[in-house]
RNA sequence: GCGGGAAUAACUCAGUGGUAGAGUGCAACCUUGCCAAGGUUGACGUCGCGGGUUCGAAUCCCGUUUCCCGCUCCA
């Protein structure tokens, strides 16, 4: 049973330390968000399981980690600066903002009044200056998409890899966007992040790939946790559809507000590559592009069974690592009630998410050889790298179970006095217990044996 | 940006003009102790921020910032 209300997901984040409001001790600053100790674990695991499953698992996708600050001609040419600057008209009557291409025959569409203020451009695009001297034309923009990183420096990753058609570039990077209205928590915000492919294929077969990876990538985040009642896929309609794609396919999640995107899985055709290009009347693009005077390079690869230089079509999954996080942290959140009638909280994370792998707990914090005995343990398991092993002292067993479940820490070692031969049963020397976050059992193991337990654990 | 609601301790909230509160959490210690256990002690708030009214403002008024809900958007 998946968060109820965005307030109780806020609240948590809180508390345990996953996010923050942004500049908070000045009041705040709208739609932009800090991630705590807890929330930069999740998100870079986050993150780490995507560029597994894009670089690290497959043989035709190379890595890149382009510049944010970004060129403007490369958001002139990609359509950025005409698109993303929409003209809003305000009404002087009852004072409402629309955007002025979607009102009707000039009047507002709420008090009908034709007083209206001239359209005003809005942009969505940040700029700032490079360089010492701030004057109109030494500024750049921050990427409002980690994509166009991507298409200029095509010609440079075929140059430096040989790669053949087909082939990817995968990116996980910052992106920002002047949204008009930030919303509902880490949803919207202005600065977020994106986990982007672009992936590159023969035209002719784009139809299949675009097919191919909305399956993928619908997979991969099941593999994530989330479950098939909760996600849809979405076929945007023709007037829906972005400047540069020709299909599109969201992957809509049931978030607490609703039931909106996640991930958007777009043929963006030739348009971008031979936006880029110069003298692009020659490439025989099946996209409408503009002329551009201002590339040094045509941006196509060769084509060997036809020994042509071509512009390869672009399929490209653009998911939202907020988005993402928002949507791990909805699923997992769970509220149960325990069988002696008490209450819990747990985030059932898949354990590869879970910011905290182990927690390891002397049972009993004012005795010196239970206390000495954990701080091994705890030493033992940090040289697995299998990521952050949490000394648990605080408070008394109880409370250490549930506050570790609050933050979806799959594993609990607990030291207790048998752990240290001054138990009932001193066969159970050198044992320590190992507590499931979900099923809250028990399993009474050897520490000669945990390490390769806690390995495996994380392995699958 | 517009309209509606809200902002008091880390969290959830009470307090409607007269000396800032509760529960939970947090910290220290005790308890042979395994699922928010019991006990003792303790820390934490110029009541979002800035003005105004008043003898006196958390409380009334104005402005502002941020969050939530609708319009809008799309990673």
């Amino acid at each position: 049973m998946p968060a109820k209300t965005m307030d109780s997901l806020v609240s948590l984040c809180k508390r345990r330390g996953f996010i923050f409001q942004s500049s908070d001790i000045y009041g705040g600053l709208q739609g932009l968000y800090d991630y705590g100790p807890l929330g930069v674990e999740l998100k870079n695991n986050l993150k780490s399981s995507w560029w597994r499953s894009m670089v690290y698992e497959r043989d035709d996708i190379e890595g890149l980690d382009a510049a944010i600050l970004t060129h403007r001609y490369v958001l002139r040419h990609s359509g950025h600066e005409a698109t993303f600057t929409d003209p809003m008209v305000d009404c002087k009557d009852c004072k409402s903002r629309w955007r002025a291409d979607q009102l009707k025959k000039g009047r507002c569409e709420k008090c009908g009044g034709n007083n209206l203020t001239e359209p005003r451009p809005f942009n969505l695009m940040f700029k700032t200056t490079v360089g010492p001297v701030a004057d109109d034309d030494n500024f750049a923009y921050l990427r409002p998409e980690t994509a166009q990183g991507i298409f200029s420096n095509f010609k440079n990753v075929i140059d430096s890899t040989s790669r053949k058609l087909p082939f990817g570039i995968a990116q996980i990077g910052k992106a920002f966007r002047n949204e008009i209205t930030p919303r509902n928590f880490i949803f919207r915000v202005r600065e977020f992040e994106q986990m982007e492919l672009e992936y590159f294929v023969k035209p002719g077969t784009d139809d299949e790939w675009h097919a191919r990876w909305v399956e993928q990538r619908i997979n991969w985040w099941k593999e994530q946790g989330l479950t098939s009642d909760n996600l849809q896929q979405y076929h945007q309609t023709k007037e829906e559809l972005a400047h540069y794609a020709k299909a599109t396919v969201d992957i809509l999640y049931r978030f607490p507000h609703g039931v909106e995107e996640l991930e958007g899985i777009a043929n963006r055709t030739d348009y971008d590559l031979g936006s880029h290009s110069k003298k692009s009347d020659d490439l025989g693009l099946t996209a409408h592009v503009e002329p551009n005077d201002d590339s040094i390079v045509k941006l196509t690869i060769m084509d060997f069974e036809t020994q042509k230089q071509i512009v390869p079509f672009v399929i490209e999954p653009s998911a939202g690592v907020d988005r993402g996080v928002l949507a791990v942290l909805t699923e997992a959140y769970t509220e149960e009630t325990l069988e002696n009638g008490t209450q819990r909280i747990v985030l059932k994370l898949k354990p590869h998410l879970s910011p905290i792998k182990v927690a390891v707990m002397p049972l009993a914090r004012n005795n010196h050889e239970i206390v000495e005995k954990a701080r091994q343990v705890k030493s033992l398991l940090m040289k697995l790298g299998v990521g952050r092993i949490y000394f648990e002292d605080s408070g008394n067993i109880g409370k250490a179970y549930r506050k570790n479940d609050e933050v979806g820490t799959p594993l609990c070692v607990t030291i207790d006095f048998d752990t240290i031969g001054k138990g009932d049963n001193t066969s159970l020397s050198d044992t320590v217990t190992i507590r499931d976050r979900d099923t809250m059992k028990q399993e009474r193991i050897a520490i000669a044996t945990l390490s390769e337990y806690i390995k495996n654990y994380f392995s699958e």
